[in-house]
DNA sequence: GGCATATAGTTGTTTAAACAACCATCTAAA
DNA sequence: TTTAGATGGTTGTTTAAACAACTATATGCC
């Protein structure tokens, strides 16, 4: 096992993901000093939703890796918070078909703008091929465990 | 601002931390299959304390990248478990020592062997040169927010 | 010594994650 | 057609994160 004496090395920082909780204190700061009111959580199901509207519960399960619980949550909080609706699949009464409202709309543009310049404060320094290669074995980590 | 191409395709994937919350829940499950019914957010504490024991609150908190009362209760339910003793510094009362129970002492040859086990199933098919730089835009990100 | 300020830690509240248990609806097979 | 199993979603409970407000102790300055 060539790779044991590195990876050991690397643990602590790699299970704990500092970079991640990193971005993510910052981009809800962001969200904050740009007047967005907001959870990166509630943002994280905005923006899948802004990619194809109406889906299901499930895909959105499936699209922002959380599961059941935690989805039917969030949803309810953004319905609360007036950015979605749910609806009644009409063929299938199981499903519910979430919808943004126009107020949810309006917020995309304001939100990825903040989302992008985050990313380039946290990427500061970093060249497109490193980014590429972290990519890459953050994409591998992930399927090797899903 | 040469990035910005590649920066926005990359976006979701940066900001969600997918790969790290994939690990961590794998740790998680393993610790579980194991017989280790702890946290991975207290092992992390314990991490830092079988590194150095009798540390501080404030140095927990510096270590572990969290804030102070999210130590404080972490440190609050390791005590529940028997697994950490706080006593009062007797130089600067405000200060609590936060030393391992012999309990405690015992978990750690265990939780590293199946956190390193985790580590090596989630790096699978990844080279040394890959992860070396991953590391470093990942620590590159990490200071660049902090 | 007395007071402002900094530092260490705690408590309250809201949001979310993980996991188990659950209900409703659909599907497929006997 | 009825029944078993699968699928979609909800609810309950524990743990943790974030943030603000707070207490207690220490330090430095007048």
């Amino acid at each position: 096992m060539p790779n044991n004496q590195f990876k050991k090395s690397e643990l602590y920082s790699f299970i704990t993901g500092k970079a991640s909780t990193a971005i993510a204190r910052r981009l809800q700061k962001n969200f904050k000093q740009a007047g967005i009111e907001i959870t990166i959580e509630q943002w994280s199901v905005l923006y899948h939703l802004w990619k194809e509207d109406g889906q299901s519960q499930q895909q959105l399960c499936d699209a922002t890796f959380r599961d059941k619980p935690s989805i039917t949550r969030l949803v309810d909080n953004l319905e609360k918070l007036g950015l979605v609706n749910r609806t009644a699949n009409k063929n299938d009464r199981r499903i519910n078909k979430i919808c943004l409202t126009p107020e949810a709309e309006k917020l995309q543009v304001q939100t990825m703008e903040v989302a992008n310049q985050t990313l380039n404060e946290a990427l500061q320094g970093v060249t497109n091929g490193q980014v590429e290669i972290a990519k890459e074995v953050l994409q591998m980590v992930y399927e090797n465990l899903s």
